[in-house]
DNA sequence: TATAAAATACCCCTTTGTGGGTATTGCGAC
DNA sequence: GTCGCAATACCCACAAAGGGGTATTTTATA
């Protein structure tokens, strides 16, 4: 124990004192698809300060297995079926505040960004990105501070896509209604389709659209049906 | 050489005599994210009679890599931005008409299985699949049979969800300007803003629009933005 | 209990898209 | 040279969506 700490702090964390107290950071990769966790803990194996402990394959896995093991840092999709990583993190923040999120994800547009940071994740990178830029995001993060891959801030760079209602959180807070009709919408059901399947009038449903619209910043459906597909509600 | 042969037919290829001439199957994999390639490679270094011996991000990548490495299969993402696994799989079939293609893809939707069924490729698996299935899947497919993930084919079974039009290619046959028009479609542009960015009338781009929409089989935009999408076009 | 958000609904009007065709010209392959 | 496909364009009709509001009731939370 002594040894190995000593090791770790002379090759790891000279610069970093405070990292002398952790001995290994604990990686919990959430992705639909395994081979990913596979992969990083392969590439992780000559790392001593970090492993990949676990998987989980959906958003509800992750909470599950993080109510059972001890946990440093999720690397977690955004583009989830199911439990999308944004949705995730917010369950994942409420109840594990300590945990730190790492998004990994193939989707780098803003909106995804900046829900993901007002969600809780400190970091976010794409998808593209070599093992050794998440193998720093890992320590920035680990060091208390945010990591944005520089593919991702250059989207914010170039600054706001949306308005500064998105800041406050709207985008993420579709509420249930909305994306039960978000989802109709992407997969192609008129105005009138969508009121006769849920029981509605025409007028609320476009009324729902509108509002829709609204807090997504989108123009058309056609925006509506994208984001649907980003998040893999459909 | 005599010995590898003899070991490797003992063991795997008891059943399947003609396999003792391959002594390993030489597997390019073809996904925007490398940890995939990675992780496979990981799994199957326990297996000897295949391996991971060579990594391409994209279509393209992959076209040069083939141009100077033997690879007997190519394990390939649908879903990619740049040239897309659809457009991979005919140009490497085109090409290279002995190199078996093997579909590992997010999307699952019958569109793009027969997509990839019709350029060429042998197998269709979902990115969900296990590590035993991939394995199982290239060794049918090197016995030159086709396999289809039973997610997959689970779709098939459901019945054709476009009609047979589909099967004879048409909706893999977008034109040029049809693509074009379809991003743009994506990118919310109605047809007034496509027309005037185009050059064209304004009936000119409902005509494709028709056109794109007979040929994808959808309804409305929205079957055509999800198409995008699902494609990486935009 | 009070308040805010969600859900529901409506009106008016305009814009845009969809469905059903038709036609001509240019280009590439055979 | 012929043929088929792609590109371009058009007409008509009407369905559907979008933009700008308004309002009431229900539900969840502090």
């Amino acid at each position: 124990m002594a040894e190995g700490q000593k090791t770790t702090g002379s090759i790891i964390f000279a610069v970093r004192p405070i990292r002398t107290t952790l001995s290994n950071i604990r990686i919990l990769v959430t992705d639909p698809v395994e081979l990913i966790a596979d992969g990083l803990r392969a590439r992780l194996a000559d790392i001593p300060d970090m492993k990949v402990v676990a998987y989980a394959a959906t958003g509800k896995e992750l909470l599950e297995h993080l109510a059972e093991a001890e946990i440093d840092l999720v690397l977690i999709e955004v583009s989830m079926p199911g439990m999308d990583g944004i949705d995730a993190t917010r369950e994942v923040r409420k109840r594990y505040p300590n945990v730190k999120l790492l998004a990994h994800s193939v989707l780098t547009d803003i909106e995804y960004v900046n829900s993901m940071r007002i969600e809780g994740a400190s970091g976010y990178l794409a998808k593209s990105a070599p093992v050794q830029e998440i193998i720093h995001a890992i320590r920035v993060i680990m060091g208390g501070e945010e990591y944005l891959s520089p593919t991702v801030s250059a989207s914010l760079d170039a600054g706001y896509k949306f308005t500064g209602k998105r800041m406050d959180g709207d985008y993420v807070g579709l509420t249930h209604r909305e994306r039960e009709i978000i989802r109709m919408i992407a997969e192609e059901k008129t105005n009138e389709e969508i009121s006769a399947l849920l029981f509605l009038s025409l007028e609320t449903v476009k009324t729902h659209r509108k509002n829709l619209m609204t807090k997504l910043n989108v123009r058309s459906a056609a925006g509506l049906v994208k984001y649907a597909v980003d998040r893999r509600w459909i």
